[in-house]
DNA sequence: CTGTTAGCGCATTCAT
DNA sequence: ATGAATGCGCTAACAG
């Protein structure tokens, strides 16, 4: 490894000197900076960037600290949500430093990169009740941002950026109340995650807004996979035959509705409506007929990105807490060239 | 910010002992070690990472610099990998960190992070020929792990980490060879890419093996993406109405060969067999009759952190070049409960 | 047991 | 235009 000081030996001229000319600063003769340069670039030259970021007191970097559990990579919207957070960084030229440990663990991670500076700040993700990380990076006023907010009655009095999951499935009851449906059954998750009460308030709203009824019976709580989607779809619709639409919280469970769907004897698009949410790009493709709210996933990485750099160059604090509307994405047709079309939210 | 510095001047002792108590020393006095850790914890004391690993010239980070543009976090078969890569490395206690750069940025990306001894290593992913990368690491000596190999006649004379697609492509020919499939057609990836010569090896292999004949004209070259299946399906399909099978070399190319095979008026899993590859989750369950090769992604993320890990400990060399068998993903039926039967790779 | 000295590599003062 | 001195925060060698 070539350092300032090498280069300082090689040159004749002193670590300070090397520094500037490679700096570009102005007052370095064009000849010493020649010559520095030259031999910078024939050592390959390349400043030890853990030295920098010390002296700097920033390293230009995000963390990210994701919950690890050996088969998480395979859910495909939160892999989308950490990549699309990776390419915004890249547009404010920052790096994402990843650390994926188990919920025991999570907390010593925040401490160590966060407070061990290691980031300049840090975004959150899949938060839950009383989030310890929150009240840690609170109190340590570390910079932060949220993706997701609190359940009520629990305050949101934080930066965060958030897909208005209700105004989403008000949309898509509407959609399916337009088509006729009257009774919709769905599938959320489960009761502790923040979004859920947010999905049930959109869904009874729909409802309302439909002038339709609600009926308890017609909801089911699932831990967003296939299975859990297939398992209460059965049962719905055995308990409730006269059920036409199911309203499923995410991609996977909407998978699970439809296999549910085929084994109970039903025809997704003919005499039952399945429906999903999140609309990630393969399983968007699942069945012609699935149509999906889709939470715009490129925008919130660059949302969450962008707020948490005007928190750092404590920019005027615009809107700290964002909320980007859904998408509805509708396809109508088993035919071959209809994509989909989006609907714009309301 | 606490420093050892500030817990020194607070306990009275040097900053010396306050880091040898606090690194759990054995040549500290109890009653000065319980001091300063109480001041410690009561300061909320975090090392700063970065001061330690300059000076301890470790990071216990892994670099990740992929290839950026404003969809490419639209790949699912991508991000599994890359947290595939992120789980893995947390059971070596290990930080991944991620440089999304766009094609001209990356060489300098590389340079920044890896000479910049920000990481400890690095993975390579999405190798191209005669990849400026692998020369860079190569020429600066810095540990790093590929996953892919070179393309023949290139040699790859370097650690990696890759899936047999010859053998994935030769399982599922066969397999369709023993349905009763005489006419198959391959999607390819582009000719560019090195995993294109294995996969086209593995089909005609396959065909061998079969007793049938290789047809060029059944082979198309796409994109990888979900409208190049579709595009050169149509165009197969109307070239050849012979086709009774279409293997796909991912799964976005397979769901546009089901779009494509339904507007050509067949139905996919009676007169028309598609096949995929990557069997990313949600893609999976794209069609019930959709039959992919698998690659063993948990697996692939395992075995590279744990080869550049035996790099980085200079441990005894055994096998730097894993060749991960994948798995054949058969789903026979639109039956309800059948989710595909695993069959073990020859 | 504890403190002094030294240095990781860099960039910024402040002199000259 | 250049260099010496200083410090970012930490740990290690060495001395006592």
């Amino acid at each position: 490894m070539t350092t300032l000081k090498d280069i300082a030996e090689k040159s004749g001229f002193s670590v300070t000197t090397v520094s500037r000319a490679l700096a570009g600063y102005s007052d370095v003769s064009p000849r010493t900076r020649q010559l520095i340069e030259a031999i910078a670039r024939a050592e390959g030259y390349q400043p030890n960037m853990l030295a920098r970021q010390l002296r700097a007191r920033r390293t230009d970097t995000i963390g990210l600290i994701l919950p690890a559990s050996h088969d998480r990579f395979t859910d495909d919207f939160f892999n989308a949500l950490v990549m699309s957070i990776g390419h915004a960084a890249t547009q404010y030229q920052l790096d994402l430093l990843i650390s994926a440990k188990p919920p025991e663990q999570e907390l010593d991670a925040y401490r160590r990169i966060v407070g061990g500076n290691r980031v300049d700040g840090v975004i959150v993700a899949r938060i839950r009740q009383h989030d310890p990380r929150i009240a840690y990076l609170k109190m340590a006023e570390h910079p932060f941002v949220v993706f997701g907010r609190a359940a009520p009655p629990e305050i949101s009095d934080f930066p965060y950026v958030d897909v208005d999951s209700r105004a989403g499935l008000q949309m898509m009851v509407q959609h399916l109340a337009r088509l006729g449906h009257q009774h919709i059954a769905l599938l959320l998750p489960p009761p502790t995650l923040a979004m859920t009460l947010e999905r049930l308030a959109g869904f009874e709203a729909g409802l309302a807004a439909a002038g339709l009824n609600f009926n308890p019976q017609w909801i089911a709580h699932g831990d967003l996979t296939i299975e859990s989607g297939e398992r209460l779809t059965v049962e719905l619709l055995a308990r409730h035959p006269s059920l036409s639409a199911i309203v499923a919280s995410n991609d996977l469970m909407a998978l699970g509705a439809l296999r549910a769907a085929h084994a109970a004897g039903r025809h997704v698009g003919v005499d039952l409506a399945v429906t999903g949410y999140d609309n990630i790009a393969a399983a968007a493709y699942a069945h012609p007929t699935l149509t999906t709210v889709a939470p715009p996933l490129q925008e919130i990485g660059q949302r969450l990105v962008a707020l948490l750099m005007s928190i750092l160059h404590h920019e005027a604090p615009e809107e700290r807490q964002v909320l980007l509307p859904p998408t509805l994405i509708i396809r109508e047709s088993c035919g071959g060239n209809t994509v989909g079309k989006e609907v714009a939210s309301p």
